[in-house]
DNA sequence: GATTTCACGTA
DNA sequence: CGTACGTGAAATCC
């Protein structure tokens, strides 16, 4: 039985009569329906359902998020992005898709995996739209109007019958509830080193995270950033005539290396091969590295690698970049996501992610606006030592720079050092790290013990997963076992899954630690009133830029350190690694550390 | 028109 | 024969 309530006080009050508490779950079904009007269900445990005129919707989340401070379970972040973009920022929540990629690895996600997996269905069984349920299930009063008797959710639900009415929206809201219970029984079930229910919560509010990001964006001082791209490729062409002379131009600059009449595509790599075996040069590719050590060969190399730089401004990150990205309030915006497919690393379009350094000048704060820059120092061996509890590592992670004891203990200079704890995370073997590897097993056996465990279960296709818990997919090193075996390419494919086996547990594992330090300061700034209008913009893998008034930039820097205390006490709790960060406060981005 | 290859930016 | 990602241009496949 669904009420219908519109008045904001009174459904806190249902609520607090259902005993729904701070932190406890309601379920949120929120959606933007065909004629724009939002249509909203809330379900609590016990059976409280509640649909919300549109009118309402809004205030109603606000008046219990304000009242109750409940963790908000929903199917995905879209309710976040909604709710964003109305000026609503919750607390806490579950994220029933974050929650189910952590389950099940990879990236994909939807209601029906989502529901088959906690319901132990294969999703690929699931009923389609529009097919006939032939007397297999779908007859007769069910346990849920959105679930067939055969266990399946109702295609007609999936594809989104909930969102016509509040009354729909409260059962779908209902079904979460159930979902997540489900969630957190496989969790509890996994055997991982970490809390996996912790990392649930950790990766939902990375989920609210990213909604925020999309709709907040990345300051940009667009006259600096204009006029680095006019340093770099020219004047803004103002149409497709000129924006041909243009490149004409610039590849000309390199041409003119070459006996006059030979001509060359710059753009195709084969006929960059051609041109450079032409004047005596032979590679096997032209990739920049390469090129780096034919520098001196001809000068064309040289031009072309100036040419190669400018060329990538002039097509990713120029004026149509800028165009596309950066709307007229300056801000540069991208779609975010959680996690990544392999380990669980956020990740982020727009270019957000690989801004070259060459632009981070027109990452600026606004007037009266500091960033507040942080990054976490060398955190990936350190959470090698946090995940595989080798004690002699964990004591390396007391020093500012983990290298210099690791070098004394090996005897060795310290960049060999560094290459050595590299090259054994990342499975390593050619170059200088074969001789830097050694005497890491026997300095550092429990790491390099974990280390060869995780690669030993990739090399055997056996699943693994992070110490948070996440699943770390597997493939099938052989796709066609009826093709013709190479044997050098099979052992080949067998050892790439060891190394990315191998890398995927702590990369992961330092994915998890950064979203965990991100979310506690989303929350301690939301928590705080006089810092409440700062905002986290840009997440890098072990990296935050916090935008603030430069007012209280300093309290945000140490509320920042404070967090990663947290954060990192509470993830690796008795493991006795610490974790670094360096916090700066700078007017822009590419601005030194400290 | 969609997919693959090459290249290169970030961590 | 170190991992992950996103993007764009050209070639390649259908």
């Amino acid at each position: 039985m669904v009420t219908l309530l519109d008045d904001p006080a009174a459904v806190v009050g249902a609520l607090v009569d259902a005993g729904v508490g701070r932190g406890e779950p309601v379920g949120l079904a929120l959606t933007n329906g065909d004629d724009g009007r939002l249509v909203l269900g809330l379900a609590a445990d016990g059976g409280l359902l509640v649909g919300v005129g549109d009118d309402e919707a809004v205030g109603v989340i606000a008046a219990v998020e304000a009242a109750v401070r409940p963790r908000w379970v929903w199917w995905s972040n879209e309710p976040a992005s909604l709710l964003v973009r109305h000026g609503v920022r919750l607390g806490a929540c579950w994220d029933l898709s974050a929650v189910h990629r952590l389950l099940v690895g990879g990236w994909r996600t939807d209601e029906v995996r989502i529901w088959s997996a906690v319901r132990g269905l294969d999703h690929r069984q699931a009923p389609a739209l529009g097919q006939l349920d032939l007397g297999d299930g779908d007859s007769g009063e069910g346990e849920h109007p959105a679930v067939r008797a055969d266990g399946f959710l109702r295609s007609e639900w999936v594809a989104g019958l909930w969102r016509d009415a509040p009354e729909a929206a409260a059962r779908w809201a209902e079904l979460a509830l159930d979902v997540m219970a489900r969630q957190q029984e496989r969790l509890r079930a996994i055997a991982a080193a970490g809390d996996a229910l912790a990392t649930a919560r950790s990766e939902s509010a990375a989920e609210m995270l990213c909604a925020e990001l999309e709709h907040d964006g990345l300051p940009i001082d667009m006259g600096v950033a204009l006029g680095l791209i006019q340093d770099l490729v020219g004047e803004r062409p103002t149409d497709e005539r000129e924006a041909d002379r243009s490149r004409a131009e610039r590849d000309a600059v390199v041409l003119a290396h070459l006996p006059p009449g030979q001509t060359f595509d710059l753009r195709n790599p084969a006929d960059v091969k051609s041109m450079l075996r032409r004047v005596g040069i032979d590679v096997p590719d032209t990739r920049a590295w390469r090129l780096e050590q034919m520098r001196t060969a001809h000068p064309v190399v040289e031009a072309l690698l100036l040419w190669r730089k400018a060329e990538r401004i002039a097509t990713t990150f120029g004026y149509g970049w800028l165009d596309q990205h950066v709307g007229p309030d300056h801000r540069l915006r991208g779609a975010w996501s959680g996690t990544d497919g392999a380990a669980g690393r956020m990740t982020a379009q727009a270019g957000l992610h690989n801004l070259p350094a060459d632009l981070r000048p027109a990452v600026r704060a606004d007037d009266g606006w500091s960033f507040v820059r942080a990054d976490l120092g060398q955190i990936e061996p350190r959470v090698l030592a946090a995940v595989s509890g080798d004690q002699a590592f964990v004591q390396a992670t007391a020093a500012d720079d983990l290298y210099r004891p690791v070098a004394e203990r090996l005897r060795v200079d310290r960049p060999i050092a560094k290459v050595g704890v590299l090259a054994a995370m990342y499975g390593q073997t050619s170059g200088t790290a074969g001789q830097a590897l050694q005497g890491m097993d026997k300095a550092y056996p429990v790491a390099m013990q974990y280390l060869r465990d995780a690669d030993r279960a990739g090399r055997e296709g056996r699943e693994l997963r992070t110490f948070g818990g996440r699943l770390i997919p597997m493939w099938d090193a052989i796709p066609d076992p009826d093709a013709p075996v190479d044997e050098r390419s099979a052992s080949a494919a067998i050892a790439s899954r060891g190394r990315y086996a191998r890398n995927a547990t702590v990369q992961g594992a330092a994915a998890e630690l950064f979203k965990a330090w991100a979310a506690t300061v989303r929350a301690r700034l939301a928590g705080d009133p006089d810092l409440s209008a700062s905002r986290i913009v840009l997440c890098l893998h072990d990296e935050l830029l916090v935008h603030t008034p430069t007012a209280v930039s300093e309290r945000v820097a140490s509320l920042v350190q404070a967090c990663l205390d947290e954060a990192s006490g509470r993830w690796f709790r008795g493991t006795g690694v610490r974790f670094v960060a360096d916090v700066s406060i700078v007017d822009s981005w590419a601005d030194a550390k400290a």
